[in-house]
This record gives C-alpha cells, structure tokens and sequence, in this order.
DNA sequence: CTTTTTTAGTTGCCAAGGAAACTATATTAA
DNA sequence: TTAATATAGTTTCCTTGGCAACTAAAAAAG
C-alpha cells in the first residue's frame, strides 16, 4: 500500500478513535457535571495553578469564545476562582477551589482506572511506539493545518 | 515513563489531533455544504453503492437520529436518492446521484491534496507504524468501549 | 498626550449532534 | 392468528461549540 492510500485510512481510523474517546471520556466526567472539553480546560486551569483564558486559548488551542463560557460554567460550579488582576484589567486569574481540587482528583481516579484497563492490550515498547507516531503526527499537523495556512 | 503516564498523553494527543483534523476536514467540504461527518456518511453511501441507514449506523458507529438527519439533508441537496424497498417498508435504498458522484469526485481530489502534503512528513515506514499502531489502538477501543461494557 | 491599533474577554446567533420518546413495520412467541 | 417484542427510522428537546460582532482595556503610533 503506499503513502496516498495510507492517509485516508489513517485520518478516517484517527477521527473514529476520537469519536471513541469523546463519548467515553464524556461518560467519566458526566458525573461530576462536565464534559471532556469542560474537564480539559478545568484540568488545564489546575495543573497550572494559576492562568488566564488566554492561556488557555494558546495551550489547548480553542476558541476563546468557547473558553470563555466553560470558565464561566466552572465559576457557577465553584470548581474555580477568578480573581481579577491589577496589572491587565482585561483579564483575570483562573485558579482551582478546595472543592474543584477534589472534583478533580476524584475524575483522575476515574480516569487512571480506564488507562489501566486499556493499556494492558499493549506492551511497554508498543506504547512507546505509538506516543512517539502521536508526537509526530500532532507536530506535523500543528504546524501544517495551525501555522502554514489555515 | 511508565505505562500509566502514557496513557492520558496518549489520550489527550489523540483527541487534541482529532480536533485539528476536524477542523480542517470541515474546510475542505465546507464549499460543498457540508461538513466532515456528512461527507463521511455521504461517503460511504457512494461508497458502497446502494446502502439502508442502519448499515452506515453500524459501520460507523454514529446516532441514527444523527444519520438520519444527515441523510435528509443529502437528499435534499439531491446528492443521493432514496428508493423505499418492498422488502422491508421501514427502511429505504440510499445511493448517490450522478451530481453526487461529481461532488464526491471533486472533494475526495481536495482531500487527496492535502494527504500529498502532510504525509511529506513522513516516510514509508513511519506511516506503516503508524497505521499499524493506530489500527491497533482501533481495535482495543472498539472492543473496551463499545464490546466490553459501554 | 491624543488617536489608532491590538488584545482579552463576552455575547448572541446558529448548526451540529446526543438522548429519549415516538411511529410504523417486521419478527417472534403463544 | 393474535399478541408481544424487536427493528428502522423520525421527531423533539437540549447542550455544545464555532463564528462574528461587540466592549473594554492596553499598547503603539502620530
């Protein structure tokens, strides 16, 4: 088979693992209120401790739009704090409550439990191989799909 | 790294690329008027030639209600006919029309330009991993979370 | 300084697509 | 043969998330 009749499969196989993933992922969180998206961009304000949407927007590549109502809806939630900052005006810090700390312990257990779960249908070296393939195809991708045209 | 770090990287590589993918997807069929998952299913009825609803339910493993709407769409655009069969008075015959097959044409060749271009990046091997790997992770996926127990 | 441009975030609008309830036909069981 | 169940597809409701227009503040240009 050569490269031009590898890509469709490969993209096609791509989305539909996505497509897999999303309404699994979707199904962990659900119980804690949020969706896949909603729990990145939670986990993405509680991993760095403190940041703005706008970093947000860089790191995970996302409408600022969207971020910005998934902030909010967290802020409802009393998962997050947003503290207003006096240097930028425009914009505010993001940081984890108590609560939204445990919340979020509590879905990364139920996560690292499905890792565990699928992870066995692979060895050590096949999980290597496959982060690495990964790697390449998102650096690729970045650049050609985000930084060379569109 | 450990298995269980991998895991979530692998997961939320994944997921960020799906993004990207759609995304760009949509641009490309975006002139035709219609979007990455309809021109999916649009797709595989051209595809397979002469197809019920259910079989692109099964085979792609999305909503029927979703398919369904997708399909009225198609044909109100007059890219597929349905034919009510006489066998079964619930389901109907669904295949592209000869405008439909021109659509399809001109789209998959808009596709075909952009694999050329990012699978550059790669070279035979690497893409033989990749779809191996890929095909591999597919498989367990499928079987986790559709077989097993969602 | 004032004006222009850029940046951060918000709001409203709309199509997409998931879930559930529903209709109509087919199949199975009694 | 009739009643119960299963299947194909539709409709309805609702959340999601993309896009564009907007506001307010900051930075750059004049």
């Amino acid at each position: 088979m050569d490269n031009l009749q590898m890509a469709p499969i490969i993209i096609g196989k791509l989305l539909n693992i996505s497509g897999m993933l999303q309404r699994h992922s979707n199904n962990i969180t659900q119980p804690f209120g949020l969706n896949q998206q909603q729990f990145t961009i939670f986990f993405e304000i509680a991993n760095a401790g403190k940041v703005k949407q706008k970093d947000m927007v860089n790191r995970l590549l996302l409408e600022k739009a969207h971020v910005s109502k998934v902030v909010k809806k967290l802020h409802k939630m009393e998962l997050i704090t947003i503290t207003t900052s006096d240097e930028d005006k425009r914009s505010a810090w993001l940081a984890p409550t108590p609560e939204g700390k445990k919340i979020l312990k509590k879905c990364r257990g139920e996560f690292r439990k499905w890792h565990k779960e699928w992870t066995e249908a692979f060895d050590d070296k096949q999980l290597n191989s496959i982060l690495e393939n990964i790697s390449h195809l998102q650096a690729v991708f970045e650049d050609k799909l985000i930084g060379g045209n569109l």
